[in-house]
DNA sequence: TTTGGATTGTAGCATGTGCTACATACCATC
DNA sequence: GATGGTATGTAGCACATGCTACAATCCAAA
Protein backbone atom coordinates (compact mmCIF):
# COMPACT_ATOMS: atom_id res chain seq x y z
CA UNK A 1 0.00 0.00 0.00
CA UNK A 2 2.78 2.59 0.41
CA UNK A 3 3.52 2.27 -2.67
CA UNK A 4 0.08 3.08 -4.19
CA UNK A 5 0.44 6.70 -5.33
CA UNK A 6 4.03 5.54 -6.93
CA UNK A 7 1.86 3.23 -8.91
CA UNK A 8 -0.83 5.20 -10.23
CA UNK A 9 1.66 7.81 -10.86
CA UNK A 10 3.38 5.71 -13.01
CA UNK A 11 0.02 4.81 -14.51
CA UNK A 12 -0.91 8.43 -15.19
CA UNK A 13 2.70 8.40 -16.91
CA UNK A 14 2.82 5.38 -18.77
CA UNK A 15 -0.59 6.50 -20.19
CA UNK A 16 0.61 10.18 -21.43
CA UNK A 17 3.75 8.10 -23.26
CA UNK A 18 1.09 5.70 -24.64
CA UNK A 19 -0.64 9.00 -25.85
CA UNK A 20 2.21 10.33 -27.26
CA UNK A 21 3.26 7.23 -29.09
CA UNK A 22 -0.29 7.36 -30.91
CA UNK A 23 0.06 10.93 -31.67
CA UNK A 24 3.42 10.79 -33.00
CA UNK A 25 4.20 7.37 -33.96
CA UNK A 26 6.40 4.61 -32.99
CA UNK A 27 9.07 5.48 -34.81
CA UNK A 28 9.44 8.94 -33.27
CA UNK A 29 8.96 7.84 -29.56
CA UNK A 30 12.17 8.74 -28.46
CA UNK A 31 13.53 9.18 -24.60
CA UNK A 32 13.19 12.81 -24.12
CA UNK A 33 10.16 13.73 -26.29
CA UNK A 34 8.56 10.67 -24.03
CA UNK A 35 9.77 11.60 -20.68
CA UNK A 36 8.48 15.68 -21.44
CA UNK A 37 4.99 14.18 -22.39
CA UNK A 38 5.02 12.03 -19.04
CA UNK A 39 6.24 15.03 -17.06
CA UNK A 40 9.42 13.38 -15.92
CA UNK A 41 12.94 12.92 -17.45
CA UNK A 42 14.69 10.38 -19.47
CA UNK A 43 17.21 9.72 -16.49
CA UNK A 44 14.19 8.63 -14.71
CA UNK A 45 12.68 6.35 -17.47
CA UNK A 46 15.94 4.19 -18.16
CA UNK A 47 15.83 3.61 -14.40
CA UNK A 48 12.32 2.44 -14.18
CA UNK A 49 12.25 0.64 -17.60
CA UNK A 50 15.91 -0.40 -17.76
CA UNK A 51 15.97 0.50 -21.33
CA UNK A 52 14.24 1.82 -24.07
CA UNK A 53 13.40 -0.96 -25.92
CA UNK A 54 11.81 -2.04 -23.02
CA UNK A 55 10.12 1.31 -22.49
CA UNK A 56 8.59 0.75 -26.15
CA UNK A 57 7.64 -2.38 -25.19
CA UNK A 58 5.62 -1.64 -22.50
CA UNK A 59 4.24 1.24 -24.37
CA UNK A 60 2.98 -1.29 -26.94
CA UNK A 61 1.21 -3.42 -24.66
CA UNK A 62 -0.57 -0.79 -23.09
CA UNK A 63 -2.00 0.38 -26.57
CA UNK A 64 -2.71 -3.81 -27.83
CA UNK A 65 -4.67 -3.34 -24.31
CA UNK A 66 -6.35 0.25 -25.26
CA UNK A 67 -7.45 -1.72 -28.65
CA UNK A 68 -9.09 -4.61 -27.34
CA UNK A 69 -10.75 -2.44 -25.08
CA UNK A 70 -12.15 -0.53 -27.66
CA UNK A 71 -12.90 -3.33 -29.80
CA UNK A 72 -14.75 -5.42 -26.40
CA UNK A 73 -16.92 -2.24 -26.22
CA UNK A 74 -18.43 -1.47 -29.65
CA UNK A 75 -21.66 -3.22 -30.55
CA UNK A 76 -21.56 -6.23 -32.63
CA UNK A 77 -22.48 -5.44 -36.78
CA UNK A 78 -26.44 -5.90 -36.70
CA UNK A 79 -26.33 -8.05 -39.57
CA UNK A 80 -27.01 -11.73 -40.49
CA UNK A 81 -24.96 -11.42 -43.16
CA UNK A 82 -20.92 -12.29 -42.90
CA UNK A 83 -20.49 -9.69 -45.66
CA UNK A 84 -22.21 -7.00 -44.19
CA UNK A 85 -20.79 -7.74 -41.23
CA UNK A 86 -17.20 -7.34 -43.16
CA UNK A 87 -18.37 -4.28 -44.70
CA UNK A 88 -19.74 -2.72 -40.98
CA UNK A 89 -16.10 -3.51 -39.05
CA UNK A 90 -14.11 -1.95 -42.09
CA UNK A 91 -16.29 0.99 -42.38
CA UNK A 92 -15.92 1.89 -38.56
CA UNK A 93 -12.10 0.69 -38.94
CA UNK A 94 -10.77 2.67 -42.15
CA UNK A 95 -13.03 5.71 -40.46
CA UNK A 96 -10.91 8.71 -40.05
CA UNK A 97 -11.44 8.77 -35.95
CA UNK A 98 -9.64 5.85 -35.62
CA UNK A 99 -6.67 7.14 -37.90
CA UNK A 100 -4.04 7.14 -35.47
CA UNK A 101 -4.40 3.58 -33.69
CA UNK A 102 -4.56 2.36 -37.56
CA UNK A 103 -0.78 4.29 -37.54
CA UNK A 104 0.03 2.78 -34.91
CA UNK A 105 -1.66 -0.93 -35.53
CA UNK A 106 0.49 -0.49 -38.85
CA UNK A 107 3.92 0.49 -37.62
CA UNK A 108 3.41 -2.51 -35.23
CA UNK A 109 2.92 -4.65 -37.82
CA UNK A 110 5.26 -3.34 -40.16
CA UNK A 111 8.34 -3.64 -37.13
CA UNK A 112 6.95 -6.91 -36.55
CA UNK A 113 7.69 -7.76 -40.46
CA UNK A 114 10.93 -7.15 -40.07
CA UNK A 115 11.26 -9.91 -37.04
CA UNK A 116 11.67 -8.00 -33.89
CA UNK A 117 9.93 -10.96 -31.51
CA UNK A 118 7.98 -8.71 -28.88
CA UNK A 119 6.42 -6.64 -32.06
CA UNK A 120 5.13 -10.06 -33.93
CA UNK A 121 3.56 -11.90 -30.25
CA UNK A 122 1.89 -8.06 -30.02
CA UNK A 123 0.29 -8.40 -33.68
CA UNK A 124 -0.72 -12.13 -32.71
CA UNK A 125 -2.14 -11.35 -29.42
CA UNK A 126 -4.18 -8.53 -31.47
CA UNK A 127 -5.06 -10.51 -34.24
CA UNK A 128 -6.24 -13.63 -31.92
CA UNK A 129 -8.28 -11.67 -29.75
CA UNK A 130 -9.75 -9.88 -32.65
CA UNK A 131 -10.12 -13.18 -34.38
CA UNK A 132 -12.44 -14.76 -31.55
CA UNK A 133 -14.35 -11.43 -31.25
CA UNK A 134 -15.67 -11.72 -34.54
CA UNK A 135 -16.42 -15.34 -33.99
CA UNK A 136 -18.43 -14.35 -31.11
CA UNK A 137 -20.36 -11.88 -32.82
CA UNK A 138 -21.22 -13.68 -35.85
CA UNK A 139 -24.54 -14.55 -36.59
CA UNK A 140 -25.64 -17.65 -34.08
CA UNK A 141 -25.71 -20.77 -36.43
CA UNK A 142 -22.93 -19.70 -38.98
CA UNK A 143 -21.19 -22.70 -40.41
CA UNK A 144 -17.16 -22.94 -39.98
CA UNK A 145 -17.17 -19.81 -37.80
CA UNK A 146 -13.47 -20.10 -37.13
CA UNK A 147 -12.96 -19.90 -41.01
CA UNK A 148 -15.48 -17.18 -41.40
CA UNK A 149 -13.96 -15.12 -38.42
CA UNK A 150 -11.18 -15.36 -39.94
CA UNK A 151 -11.92 -14.53 -43.49
CA UNK A 152 -13.76 -12.21 -42.21
CA UNK A 153 -10.17 -10.49 -40.51
CA UNK A 154 -8.38 -11.03 -43.26
CA UNK A 155 -10.67 -8.50 -45.66
CA UNK A 156 -10.71 -6.06 -42.75
CA UNK A 157 -6.74 -6.04 -42.07
CA UNK A 158 -7.04 -5.52 -45.74
CA UNK A 159 -8.87 -2.88 -46.40
CA UNK A 160 -7.19 -0.96 -43.47
CA UNK A 161 -4.37 -1.22 -45.99
CA UNK A 162 -6.47 0.13 -48.40
CA UNK A 163 -7.21 3.29 -46.10
CA UNK A 164 -4.20 4.46 -46.60
CA UNK A 165 -3.91 5.00 -49.98
CA UNK A 166 -6.22 8.15 -50.31
CA UNK A 167 -8.80 8.76 -52.15
CA UNK A 168 -7.92 5.93 -54.83
CA UNK A 169 -7.97 3.67 -51.38
CA UNK A 170 -11.55 4.63 -50.87
CA UNK A 171 -12.71 3.75 -53.86
CA UNK A 172 -10.73 0.28 -53.74
CA UNK A 173 -12.86 -0.35 -50.42
CA UNK A 174 -16.08 0.92 -52.03
CA UNK A 175 -15.71 -2.01 -54.63
CA UNK A 176 -14.08 -4.17 -52.43
CA UNK A 177 -17.13 -4.62 -49.68
CA UNK A 178 -19.92 -3.77 -51.97
CA UNK A 179 -19.84 -6.78 -54.04
CA UNK A 180 -23.29 -7.45 -55.62
CA UNK B 1 25.53 10.67 -74.48
CA UNK B 2 28.47 12.80 -72.68
CA UNK B 3 27.10 11.53 -69.13
CA UNK B 4 25.62 8.00 -70.50
CA UNK B 5 28.88 6.41 -67.58
CA UNK B 6 27.77 8.96 -65.33
CA UNK B 7 23.83 7.87 -65.71
CA UNK B 8 24.67 4.42 -65.65
CA UNK B 9 26.95 4.76 -62.26
CA UNK B 10 23.93 6.20 -60.77
CA UNK B 11 21.81 3.44 -61.90
CA UNK B 12 23.66 1.00 -60.11
CA UNK B 13 24.14 3.16 -57.14
CA UNK B 14 20.31 3.54 -56.69
CA UNK B 15 19.97 -0.53 -56.72
CA UNK B 16 22.36 -0.52 -54.18
CA UNK B 17 20.75 1.75 -51.95
CA UNK B 18 17.61 -0.23 -52.79
CA UNK B 19 18.92 -3.11 -51.87
CA UNK B 20 19.95 -1.70 -48.26
CA UNK B 21 16.37 -0.38 -47.62
CA UNK B 22 15.07 -3.88 -48.61
CA UNK B 23 17.70 -5.51 -46.39
CA UNK B 24 17.57 -3.12 -43.31
CA UNK B 25 14.14 -1.57 -43.40
CA UNK B 26 12.68 2.08 -44.66
CA UNK B 27 13.22 3.56 -40.77
CA UNK B 28 17.52 3.03 -40.55
CA UNK B 29 17.82 4.09 -44.17
CA UNK B 30 20.14 6.96 -43.17
CA UNK B 31 22.79 8.43 -45.18
CA UNK B 32 26.30 7.54 -44.20
CA UNK B 33 25.16 3.90 -44.31
CA UNK B 34 23.16 4.34 -48.01
CA UNK B 35 26.33 6.13 -48.85
CA UNK B 36 28.63 3.07 -48.05
CA UNK B 37 25.91 0.70 -49.78
CA UNK B 38 26.11 2.57 -52.95
CA UNK B 39 30.17 3.61 -52.65
CA UNK B 40 30.26 6.93 -52.23
CA UNK B 41 29.83 9.64 -49.70
CA UNK B 42 26.58 10.99 -47.84
CA UNK B 43 28.05 14.66 -49.11
CA UNK B 44 26.74 13.26 -52.98
CA UNK B 45 24.20 11.82 -51.54
CA UNK B 46 23.16 15.41 -50.40
CA UNK B 47 25.05 16.85 -53.81
CA UNK B 48 22.82 14.86 -56.36
CA UNK B 49 19.48 14.40 -54.58
CA UNK B 50 19.41 17.57 -52.42
CA UNK B 51 17.73 15.98 -48.86
CA UNK B 52 17.64 12.67 -47.39
CA UNK B 53 14.12 12.85 -48.02
CA UNK B 54 14.10 13.07 -51.95
CA UNK B 55 16.57 10.30 -51.47
CA UNK B 56 14.31 8.03 -49.91
CA UNK B 57 11.10 9.00 -51.76
CA UNK B 58 13.35 7.96 -54.75
CA UNK B 59 14.38 4.21 -53.00
CA UNK B 60 10.48 3.84 -52.66
CA UNK B 61 9.68 4.63 -56.50
CA UNK B 62 12.64 2.29 -57.22
CA UNK B 63 11.02 -0.55 -54.69
CA UNK B 64 7.50 0.42 -56.04
CA UNK B 65 8.77 -0.45 -59.72
CA UNK B 66 10.64 -3.76 -58.76
CA UNK B 67 7.69 -4.68 -56.99
CA UNK B 68 5.15 -3.99 -59.98
CA UNK B 69 7.37 -5.73 -62.78
CA UNK B 70 7.90 -8.61 -60.18
CA UNK B 71 4.01 -8.87 -60.13
CA UNK B 72 3.73 -7.92 -64.19
CA UNK B 73 6.36 -11.42 -64.42
CA UNK B 74 4.02 -13.57 -62.04
CA UNK B 75 1.52 -15.97 -63.89
CA UNK B 76 -1.71 -16.14 -63.74
CA UNK B 77 -3.02 -18.41 -61.02
CA UNK B 78 -4.38 -21.23 -62.50
CA UNK B 79 -7.95 -21.25 -61.85
CA UNK B 80 -11.40 -20.02 -62.55
CA UNK B 81 -12.61 -19.73 -58.95
CA UNK B 82 -11.85 -16.33 -57.72
CA UNK B 83 -11.40 -17.54 -54.00
CA UNK B 84 -8.81 -20.23 -55.20
CA UNK B 85 -7.53 -17.44 -57.12
CA UNK B 86 -7.12 -15.24 -53.84
CA UNK B 87 -5.27 -18.15 -51.82
CA UNK B 88 -2.70 -18.74 -54.21
CA UNK B 89 -2.06 -15.07 -54.41
CA UNK B 90 -1.67 -14.96 -50.85
CA UNK B 91 0.21 -18.08 -50.49
CA UNK B 92 2.60 -16.63 -52.94
CA UNK B 93 2.68 -13.21 -51.38
CA UNK B 94 3.28 -14.43 -47.57
CA UNK B 95 6.16 -17.32 -48.83
CA UNK B 96 9.24 -16.65 -46.76
CA UNK B 97 11.25 -15.54 -50.14
CA UNK B 98 9.53 -12.27 -50.46
CA UNK B 99 9.71 -11.82 -46.98
CA UNK B 100 11.94 -8.45 -47.54
CA UNK B 101 9.57 -6.97 -50.14
CA UNK B 102 6.33 -7.59 -47.38
CA UNK B 103 8.61 -5.94 -44.90
CA UNK B 104 9.34 -2.20 -46.61
CA UNK B 105 5.50 -2.76 -48.49
CA UNK B 106 4.67 -2.14 -44.44
CA UNK B 107 6.77 0.12 -43.80
CA UNK B 108 6.08 2.17 -46.64
CA UNK B 109 2.45 1.60 -46.04
CA UNK B 110 2.51 2.34 -42.06
CA UNK B 111 4.48 5.76 -43.07
CA UNK B 112 1.52 6.69 -45.30
CA UNK B 113 -0.62 6.13 -42.54
CA UNK B 114 1.24 8.73 -41.07
CA UNK B 115 -0.12 10.58 -43.57
CA UNK B 116 3.08 11.56 -45.39
CA UNK B 117 1.89 12.42 -49.18
CA UNK B 118 4.57 10.74 -51.21
CA UNK B 119 4.47 7.13 -49.13
CA UNK B 120 0.56 7.74 -49.67
CA UNK B 121 1.01 8.70 -53.87
CA UNK B 122 3.37 5.14 -53.83
CA UNK B 123 0.73 3.10 -51.48
CA UNK B 124 -1.65 4.44 -53.87
CA UNK B 125 0.46 3.85 -57.24
CA UNK B 126 1.35 0.35 -56.36
CA UNK B 127 -2.52 -0.93 -54.99
CA UNK B 128 -3.86 0.43 -58.43
CA UNK B 129 -1.38 -1.30 -60.16
CA UNK B 130 -2.06 -4.57 -58.35
CA UNK B 131 -5.91 -4.13 -58.67
CA UNK B 132 -5.59 -3.84 -62.43
CA UNK B 133 -2.81 -6.91 -62.27
CA UNK B 134 -5.94 -8.75 -60.81
CA UNK B 135 -8.60 -7.77 -63.07
CA UNK B 136 -7.17 -8.65 -66.31
CA UNK B 137 -6.08 -11.70 -64.91
CA UNK B 138 -9.09 -12.98 -63.17
CA UNK B 139 -11.04 -15.63 -65.27
CA UNK B 140 -12.65 -14.75 -68.43
CA UNK B 141 -16.33 -13.43 -68.01
CA UNK B 142 -15.91 -13.01 -63.92
CA UNK B 143 -18.98 -10.72 -63.15
CA UNK B 144 -18.29 -7.70 -61.93
CA UNK B 145 -14.57 -7.38 -62.35
CA UNK B 146 -13.46 -4.47 -60.89
CA UNK B 147 -15.56 -5.18 -57.36
CA UNK B 148 -14.02 -8.59 -57.22
CA UNK B 149 -10.47 -7.07 -57.79
CA UNK B 150 -10.90 -5.19 -55.00
CA UNK B 151 -12.08 -7.76 -52.68
CA UNK B 152 -9.46 -10.11 -53.66
CA UNK B 153 -6.93 -7.42 -53.30
CA UNK B 154 -8.39 -6.73 -49.69
CA UNK B 155 -8.08 -10.39 -49.01
CA UNK B 156 -4.65 -10.76 -49.92
CA UNK B 157 -3.33 -7.51 -48.10
CA UNK B 158 -5.34 -9.13 -45.34
CA UNK B 159 -3.00 -12.14 -45.76
CA UNK B 160 -0.03 -10.12 -45.49
CA UNK B 161 -0.79 -8.45 -42.45
CA UNK B 162 -1.92 -12.14 -41.14
CA UNK B 163 1.77 -13.25 -42.28
CA UNK B 164 3.48 -10.95 -39.77
CA UNK B 165 2.16 -12.83 -36.86
CA UNK B 166 3.87 -15.87 -36.62
CA UNK B 167 2.62 -19.17 -36.36
CA UNK B 168 -1.00 -18.01 -35.37
CA UNK B 169 -0.79 -15.91 -38.36
CA UNK B 170 -0.03 -18.52 -40.51
CA UNK B 171 -3.21 -20.75 -38.67
CA UNK B 172 -5.77 -17.57 -39.24
CA UNK B 173 -4.02 -17.74 -42.83
CA UNK B 174 -5.23 -21.11 -43.36
CA UNK B 175 -8.45 -20.66 -42.00
CA UNK B 176 -9.13 -17.75 -44.06
CA UNK B 177 -8.13 -19.09 -47.31
CA UNK B 178 -9.61 -22.43 -46.80
CA UNK B 179 -13.56 -21.74 -46.27
CA UNK B 180 -15.43 -24.37 -47.26
C1' DT C 1 19.18 9.20 15.56
C1' DT C 2 21.42 6.51 12.45
C1' DT C 3 21.47 3.59 8.57
C1' DG C 4 20.65 2.02 4.16
C1' DG C 5 18.09 1.42 0.30
C1' DA C 6 14.97 3.71 -3.18
C1' DT C 7 14.51 7.67 -5.88
C1' DT C 8 15.77 11.78 -8.43
C1' DG C 9 18.56 15.90 -10.29
C1' DT C 10 22.76 17.59 -12.87
C1' DA C 11 25.88 17.01 -16.09
C1' DG C 12 27.85 14.76 -19.39
C1' DC C 13 29.75 11.14 -22.87
C1' DA C 14 30.16 8.72 -27.21
C1' DT C 15 27.97 8.14 -31.24
C1' DG C 16 24.84 9.07 -35.08
C1' DT C 17 22.11 12.48 -37.58
C1' DG C 18 21.30 15.72 -41.77
C1' DC C 19 23.68 18.99 -43.84
C1' DT C 20 27.36 22.67 -45.08
C1' DA C 21 31.83 25.39 -46.02
C1' DC C 22 35.78 25.17 -48.42
C1' DA C 23 38.98 23.59 -51.42
C1' DT C 24 40.14 20.89 -55.00
C1' DA C 25 40.00 18.17 -59.34
C1' DC C 26 37.97 17.32 -63.73
C1' DC C 27 36.64 18.31 -68.36
C1' DA C 28 34.32 20.32 -72.30
C1' DT C 29 34.24 24.84 -74.60
C1' DC C 30 36.21 29.22 -76.15
C1' DG D 1 46.00 27.55 -72.74
C1' DA D 2 42.26 30.11 -70.17
C1' DT D 3 37.60 29.65 -68.27
C1' DG D 4 33.77 28.13 -66.05
C1' DG D 5 30.56 24.84 -64.70
C1' DT D 6 30.32 19.92 -62.74
C1' DA D 7 31.81 16.66 -59.59
C1' DT D 8 34.13 15.10 -55.39
C1' DG D 9 37.10 14.86 -51.07
C1' DT D 10 38.01 16.72 -46.23
C1' DA D 11 36.48 18.45 -42.29
C1' DG D 12 33.28 19.90 -39.49
C1' DC D 13 28.90 21.95 -37.21
C1' DA D 14 24.83 21.81 -34.47
C1' DC D 15 21.80 18.82 -32.75
C1' DA D 16 19.53 14.31 -31.15
C1' DT D 17 20.28 9.78 -29.55
C1' DG D 18 20.63 6.08 -25.65
C1' DC D 19 22.72 5.75 -21.61
C1' DT D 20 25.85 6.66 -17.37
C1' DA D 21 28.62 8.71 -13.34
C1' DC D 22 28.05 11.10 -9.38
C1' DA D 23 25.88 13.24 -5.94
C1' DA D 24 22.02 14.59 -3.42
C1' DT D 25 17.49 13.72 -1.24
C1' DC D 26 13.88 11.11 0.81
C1' DC D 27 11.90 7.89 3.93
C1' DA D 28 11.01 3.73 6.50
C1' DA D 29 13.35 0.41 9.70
C1' DA D 30 16.69 -0.40 13.51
Amino acid sequence: MADQPTADRRQTEEARMADHVLAHGLPVATLRPLAAAAGTSDRMLIYRYGSKEALVARLAEILADRLTVLLDAAPAPATDVPEAFAADMAARLTHAAVAPYRAVWLELVAIAARGNPAAEAAVARILTHFAGWINQHLPPGTPFPDATAARILAMIEGAVILSTAGAKGQTLILHAFNTP
